[in-house]
DNA sequence: TAACTCGGTGAGTGTATACTCAGCAAAAGG
DNA sequence: CCTTTTGCTGAGTATACACTCACCGAGTTA
């Protein structure tokens, strides 16, 4: 790789650092594709040579971080077997990047449909896998024979609710970290015999 | 009230009617002012003789909607003593006006400070409702010694969740209704000895 | 070293939208 | 019937933002 393409690649690495920070603190939607560039250090417009515009800039960033999380957390499940074990995981890899997730609740209803599938389908990921491990459990004869859809978008809905007003629940830290013990506590009250 | 207050109150009516008929089309924050103009039949700068600017005529129209929503459901509680009778209640009172409560939902996270507080005050005293109730039938025995708010915090949250993302769950008609009996089971779940 | 390539630059363009204001016509007042 | 008041008009202003493009200069190549 000459010293061009080392550059070009540097440049664009230093849109997606500056990129997530921003949304982070602002959300998507209030970042402007200048103070992006801003951020980054170069001109506007060399944001445009890399991406052709601002949605797939976005796209892009959000399957990166998406899948990065999803890897973690299937590592996760694959080391424990209860579904307490595995929320209490869950719960603590969201908070490492809370201000992400948090950003990205706020604004998942406004996003374009493709934007919002894919992040949805991802949520689907995570759903199939505690459904497998609490058909599991139901199997075992542990937990109540429910529905388990209808307890799951209790629990990711109760999350999304908690990230998407986040400002309104704690001033600063984390709010997952805040009603970490509550979320798990009625989780399993939904799941008891 | 001669010829000109009736005129202008006329007026002002209309503005609100179709300011809310769009905003439940398209959302609040997707709606420009100069089609609220258009869809009341009056000129765009109208619109700015009777509001200030776009945030009060917002603030208006909520608080009066908002308003009108609490006093029904507060006549309902008042009917009904037991939980179930009182979430049924409040579930069909949303699908009345499940439009608007869906872009109220979808949008709440991105509005501005003062706008979000009044949402969540109005939220805020019909969870006092149900908080009372359940604290009641927890005093009779007949429910769990639950944490309420905790509870509380899944049912707004979820409901939250099936409005803002209606789209996604549905084509046609209600979520609320669809998802009607899931909920109140799932609710109930919680509250179980 | 001369010609060429290509990543980067930033002023400029197009568009959307909240809000303004000089002027109009009908109603009110004397 | 004349003057004043006032609700209304809609072209115009200010601002924000995504995206473009003519040009530049360092890197590459022959």
């Amino acid at each position: 790789m000459n010293k061009r393409q080392t550059q070009k690649r540097f440049t664009r690495e230093k849109i997606i650092a500056a990129a997530k920070h921003i949304f982070i603190e602002k959300g998507i939607i209030n970042t402007a594709t200048s103070q992006i560039a801003e951020a980054a250090g170069i001109a506007h417009g060399t944001l445009f040579l890399h991406f052709p515009n601002k949605d797939s800039l976005v796209i892009e960033l959000l399957d990166v971080e998406l899948a990065k999380f999803s890897d973690n957390l299937k590592q996760l499940i694959l080391e424990t077997t209860n579904v307490k074990a595995i929320l209490d995981q869950y719960l603590n890899l969201i908070q490492t990047e809370e201000g992400f997730f948090s950003s990205l609740a706020r604004e998942l209803p406004s996003h374009k449909n493709e934007l919002r599938r894919k992040i949805l389908f991802r949520e689907s990921l995570i759903r199939e896998h505690f459904h497998q491990v609490i058909e599991k459990g139901i199997k075992q004869n542990i937990y109540a024979d429910i529905d388990i859809p209808s307890a799951l978008t209790f629990l990711f809905g109760t999350i999304n609710y908690y990230l998407s007003l986040k400002t309104s629940f704690v001033q600063d830290g984390s709010v997952i970290e805040k009603f970490h013990d509550q979320i798990i506590d009625v989780f399993m009250k939904i799941l008891q015999k």
